[in-house]
DNA sequence: ACAATGGTCC
DNA sequence: ACTCGGACCATTGTA
């Protein structure tokens, strides 16, 4: 089907995703050339407080597990927990090799041993060690700039980041800040972040129609919360932070092609309860669950599903006679649109503004690129203004059933600008 | 060199 | 029996 003769307009005519991937192209090569400068000596520090208190805690873990391993072999680690220590197996989920040790599973028997705990914090340390605070002061440039490489050859149309991944930095947990406010503006310069509120969520509401989502976003609502009290039967004043959190993991999973197992298994639920929360958002959501039948039916008809520019992914194994290989497709079939089509909309906005930049603001500069975020550096005194126009242009960039909401700060590093 | 496991981001 | 979308990278352990 077209999407455009439905309740979508475009606001630039006619363009594709290809000639959106043509026109992008110099941009990301303009962006790569750039550079982010980062605080080395930053990173450094942290790197050393955080290698000894990973050293303390390597020994505390020795000791409770009465004689020296490497923590990070999961095979060793599953000998001591399961073999030696004969921890509960009971709910944890297997690997093709033995028990997993993956954290999730470890949290659900963190209560029955002192070591599981101080093995997380190990696991925590260790990552941003090993894939962060070592590998990226070797990697900058005599300017101490970073330079990654842009690529394009995703499955959903989404931009990647290779050597180094700057699309994966952390900003949760303990240490995310710290490690973010490493990622620093040149002097007399400043960083600016803006990124799109819930840009998939918008949009599967509008390729979908669904009119109680649409609602919900014109009136500038919470949408979680919305949720939350359509699937509880609260009204919104009385929706509880646990009620919330579960209406954000059924809206995740409406975009990912979510089954009540996924859902369990990322709420720590019962299967049953997640059926019901997903049948009773349906009730209320028509417009989504036909939306998801019509993905579906069209990637069996047809073999492909496309974005809102014409991307097109095909899925030669939907009418797999493997059952599981036919659903994994019938979940891209769902989510590639939507993904495609919010990734087709901040690369065209990108385009857009590296018009307006090169035209108005020469000397501001689009650096990253995180999917739904975008950093620009700008000088200090342009910083106002420059803001203001990258949220314009990301807010403006395509006319959608319902509103775009952006977000933009402006920060000396890229934890302050968010 | 490669598979398996695990973990970071959106 | 087994699962929710898309990426990249580090470490271990085997070939």
């Amino acid at each position: 089907m077209n999407w455009k003769d439905k309740n979508l307009d475009i606001k630039t005519p006619s363009i594709t995703s290809e000639q959106i991937n043509e026109q992008i192209k110099p941009v990301l090569r303009k962006m790569e050339q750039a550079g982010i400068r980062i605080d080395c000596n930053h990173l450094k520090k942290l790197d050393e407080t955080l290698t000894e208190k990973l050293n303390k805690i390597e020994s505390d873990i020795y000791n409770l597990a009465g004689h020296e391993f490497n923590v990070s072999s999961p095979i060793q680690m599953s000998e001591v927990l399961f073999t030696e220590l004969k921890l509960p197996t009971g709910e944890l989920k297997k690997t093709k090799t033995g028990i997993s040790t993956a954290a999730s599973e470890l949290k659900k028997i963190e209560k029955d041993h002192k070591i599981i705990s101080p093995i997380l914090e190990y696991r925590e340390l260790s990552k941003l060690i090993s894939t962060y605070l070592k590998p990226l002061p070797t990697l900058v440039d005599e300017n101490s700039r970073l330079h990654t490489s842009y690529g394009l050859e995703t499955s959903t149309g989404r931009i990647n980041s290779s050597e180094p991944n700057l699309q994966n930095i952390p900003i949760r947990g303990k240490y995310g800040e710290e490690i973010r406010s490493a990622f620093i503006a040149s002097p007399g310069m400043k960083l600016i972040s803006a990124d799109y509120s819930q840009i998939e969520l918008r949009v599967v509401a509008c390729l979908a129609n669904d009119q109680n989502m649409i609602v919900s976003f014109q009136n500038g609502e919470d949408i979680h919360a919305r949720t939350a009290s359509e699937i509880f039967e609260v009204s919104l004043d009385k929706i509880t932070a646990e009620q919330r959190r579960v209406a954000k993991a059924v809206n995740f999973g409406i975009v990912y092609g979510q089954t009540p197992f996924g859902l369990s298994q990322a709420l720590s639920i019962e299967t049953s309860k997640a059926a019901e929360y997903i049948n009773h958002y349906f009730d209320i959501h028509k417009g989504i669950k036909e939306y998801i039948n019509k993905m579906i039916d069209r990637a069996h008809t047809d073999g492909y599903v496309e974005t809102l520019f014409g991307m097109k992914r095909y899925l030669p194994n939907i009418n797999s006679t493997i059952r599981h290989i036919a659903e994994s497709e019938e979940r891209m079939a769902i989510n590639t649109p939507v993904q495609g089509t919010a990734s087709e909309i901040l690369k065209l906005a990108m385009i857009n503004l590296d018009g307006k930049l090169t035209a108005q603001y020469p000397e501001a500069k689009m650096l990253l690129t995180v999917h739904d975020e975008l950093v620009v550096e700008v000088p200090q005194k342009d910083a106002k203004k420059v803001a203001q126009a990258v949220k314009e242009v990301m807010r403006d960039v395509i006319k959608l059933c319902i509103p775009i909401e952006v977000s933009v700060g402006i920060g000396n590093n890229w934890a302050e600008a968010k």
